[in-house]
DNA sequence: CCTTTACATTTGTCTATACAATTGTTGTCG
DNA sequence: CGACAACAATTGTATAGACAAATGTAAAGG
C-alpha cells in the first residue's frame, strides 16, 4: 500500500500526518473486507459484535450496558441493535426480575449456530487481511498499536 | 491501551483477533480525537478532507471523481459532501465549459482561511496522539501498514 | 445524422448513527 | 413516608452515509 499513490498527491507528507493518513486507509481496507465477509449473513459489523459478546456472557444473561461496555465501537443506542437480533432470532430480551430498571438480554441457540458459521468467514478473512505478517510482526504491531 | 482490559474479556484472543480489535480500538480513538479537534470548526472530517484536497490543486479547478479519487474515506455522494461546502462559502463551483458533464470546484479564499485555522488544530491533534512515538517507531509502524 | 453506449454528476430513498429528551424504576435523605 | 436525585433503557429527531436509479452530456458506430 503506497499512501501517496492512493490518495494521488506528489508532495511529501510530514509522517505525523502520513501515519494517520496511512491509519486511516488501512482501516478502510479492513472494514471493506469485513462488510464483504459479513454480507452474505445479513447482518452489520456491529451486530456481529453484539452476538459475541452474548455468546462470552456463557450462559449469563447480559444487560444493556454491560454490552454497550464491551462493545468496540461504542454506540449511542444499542438498543435498537438489539431489537435487530431479536427480530432476527439471535437474542432474546426481558426485564430484569431484580431490577426492573435493567433488561436481561441472551444469545440464542439459533445465533449460537450462526455465529459460528460467521466466525468461520471472519477468521477467514482476519487471515487473509493479515497474511504478509510474520508473527513476530504482529507482536510488534500490537506492541505499537499499544502506544496510542 | 490494553485491549483485553478494554473490552473486558478474560480470555486470550487468537492474535490476529486482537490485531482486528486492537487497531479497531484505535481508529475510534483517532476518530474521538479528530472530530474532537474539529468541533468547533463545525466541519466534519470528510468535509476537511475535501477542502484539503481543494487546496492542493493549487488554483487548478477540480471536478467531482478527481476528488472522489483523492479522497481517503471513498464517499458514495460527493455532490452533497461539497454543497455544504459550497453552503458555508468555502467553496465555489460551476459546470465544466469543455465538458458540460463535469463540473468545476475550487476552493474560496475564505475556505482557505478556514482551512489554515482547521489545519493547526489537527496537525495539534496529530502531535498529541503521536507523542508517545519516536521517529523511528513512526516509521515503523508505516512500514507494517504497508504490509496490508 | 441518428441511435446507442459510456460518462459525470445528481437525486431519491432507505438505513445507520449521533445526540437529546423522555420514561420508568430504584435509592437516598430529611 | 415523600420528594428528589440517580440510574437504565427507550424513543424522537436530525444528520450522515450507502446504494440504486435518473438526468444530462459526449463519443462512437452504422
Amino acid at each position: 500500500m503506497n499512501v501517496e499513490e492512493i490518495i494521488k498527491t506528489e508532495k511529501k507528507l510530514p509522517i505525523e500526518q502520513r501515519t494517520m493518513i496511512h491509519y486511516a486507509l488501512v482501516f478502510n481496507k479492513i472494514r471493506e473486507e469485513f462488510s464483504l465477509a459479513l454480507k452474505p449473513f445479513e447482518i452489520s459489523e456491529q451486530q456481529f459484535n453484539v452476538l459475541r459478546i452474548l455468546r462470552g456472557q456463557k450462559g449469563k444473561p447480559a444487560n444493556l450496558s454491560t454490552i454497550n461496555e464491551r462493545m468496540v465501537t461504542k454506540m449511542s443506542n444499542t438498543t435498537r441493535l438489539v431489537d435487530k437480533l431479536i427480530l432476527k432470532g439471535f437474542a432474546e430480551r426481558w426485564v430484569c426480575p431484580e431490577n426492573r430498571r435493567k433488561v436481561e438480554i441472551m444469545i440464542t441457540d439459533n445465533g449460537k449456530k450462526e455465529l459460528e458459521k460467521i466466525d468461520l468467514a471472519v477468521s477467514r478473512t482476519e487471515e487473509r487481511l493479515l497474511q504478509g505478517f510474520s508473527h513476530q510482526e504482529l507482536e510488534q504491531l500490537n506492541a505499537l498499536l499499544d502506544k496510542f
